[in-house]
DNA sequence: CGAGCCCTTGAAACTCGTCAATGATCGTGG
DNA sequence: CCACGATCATTGACGAGTTTCAAGGGCTCG
């Protein structure tokens, strides 16, 4: 049985045995942590870097009036703070907002990772393509309307998660709608008129903790989503790379 | 005479004599590329990486509407696409702003870079940094107002525009107002308004092509700008890293 | 049963976008 | 040298999208 951080690092790698067993070794001291519980905060420097197992956690930031934007959702797989390995600090905070299951890793521990020239392919292909999911937040927020960015999202994990296995055509979505208005950068109060509005129109339906999309098509369409961004089915690229 | 790409570097890690003239090396062949063209466009796969030497670049992504968000400027001593080693093909396009002097740096040429230990230190720092500006620039849009996200954008510019000696208390900046306005993710005509409250509150002025500001405190002050995201002067954090 | 959190709703105010028109500047060709 | 077109900056008026304030209802948990 696979891990999550297997199943979604093969996607970027063709990952041999001893690849695999070595990152199955990786996960093994699981912490659970309570949702709403940082993992990191903004100006210190962690001695671990932290990767996720189970449930939802997101990077965020206050602005100086007390504003919360929340820059990235981080699903099982996602490794949340590998730049702590180079960088002095933290420059924004990584937080739980459901239960996780999270594991805390060493850094000489993720140096021993980069050292075999798949999984440090793997890894790196995942570090890009964070940073264009971060690209695509920044269009969303910039250019489409809350209507758009709000179907945006859910299309976005949709993909995301099947990835790693948590997704067919709907998800456990542990977020409360302050959570989502501040990822699209809307008012709460916003965000449940138009979350409404998505559910009228027989797009989505989204009660206790489970999103369902009713038609992923349409949704996709009218959010002008685009998937190329997640970098999908393309192992690894250029194998020859490093 | 050390190019802006040592300029920069240095600035993250302590970098070798004989680091500094791999470096200057790869500055040989510049190009001078006339405004508003493409060196990389969504979709394709570039055999090199550009590097910016003067000049304004932008990173830019266009909507399914048609509306423009530029993702990022890309300053003289700035990658524009390393990831192009890596990815199979671009997630969004490159382009000039002003007339700019570039250098393409063919893919082997950027692995034997990453060969010395320093040097891929610094430039992990580099791309992080980038992330880091991208989280913040997501931050900015998504939270802020149209005058505080100018703001924050000139203070921004400001920074890293000293970082390779091309700004003092104010600089060039080629841009038009609607290239400004897809920064920071409103029209044209708002953009317009926003600026001349800055310039009657006596904070900056911009005529031609360069940008004064008068009053930096005041600005970050209603800006909410805070340089940490930048991680100026931390000379490379972690040197054992790598 | 009460406290707290989240979702929902309404009304009023405001920020910002759109449309449209007018100037200003600049390079090009007649 | 001037006329022309093109691009960019500026302005006004109007409307749409969004925020804010305020209040009420439902749910969970101790």
């Amino acid at each position: 049985m696979d891990n999550v951080l297997v199943k979604k690092l093969q996607g970027y790698a063709r990952l041999c045995e001893e690849d695999q067993r070595v990152l199955n070794a990786v996960v093994r001291d699981v912490r659970t942590v309570p949702a709403h519980t940082d993992l990191a905060r903004e100006g210190e420097k962690s001695a671990f870097v932290h990767l996720v197992l189970e449930g939802f956690a997101c990077r965020y930031k206050f602005t100086a009036e007390g504003n919360r934007q929340i820059m990235a959702f981080l699903v099982p797989g996602d490794f949340c703070d590998l730049h702590v390995v180079v960088l002095k600090q933290m420059d924004h905070s990584i937080g739980t907002i459901s239960p996780c299951k999270v594991v805390d890793i060493p850094h000489e521990q993720i140096l021993a990772l980069l050292q075999r020239p798949r999984l440090s392919l793997a890894m790196l292909c995942a570090a890009l393509v964070d940073s264009a999911v971060l690209r695509e937040w920044l269009v969303n927020v910039g250019q489409r309307g809350a209507r758009q960015r709000l179907g945006h999202v859910f299309c976005e994990l949709l993909l995301r998660l099947r990835i790693v296995g948590l997704a067919d055509n709907g998800y456990e979505l542990p977020l409360s709608q302050t959570d989502l208005a501040d990822t699209i950068g809307t008012s709460s109060v916003h965000l449940n008129r138009v979350l409404q509005e998505l559910r009228q129109e027989n797009l989505i339906s989204w009660k206790g903790e489970t999103l369902a999309i009713h038609d992923i098509d349409r949704l996709m369409k009218l959010s002008g989503f685009n998937s190329n961004y997640l970098h999908i089915g393309m192992q690894g690229a250029d194998e020859s790379a490093l």
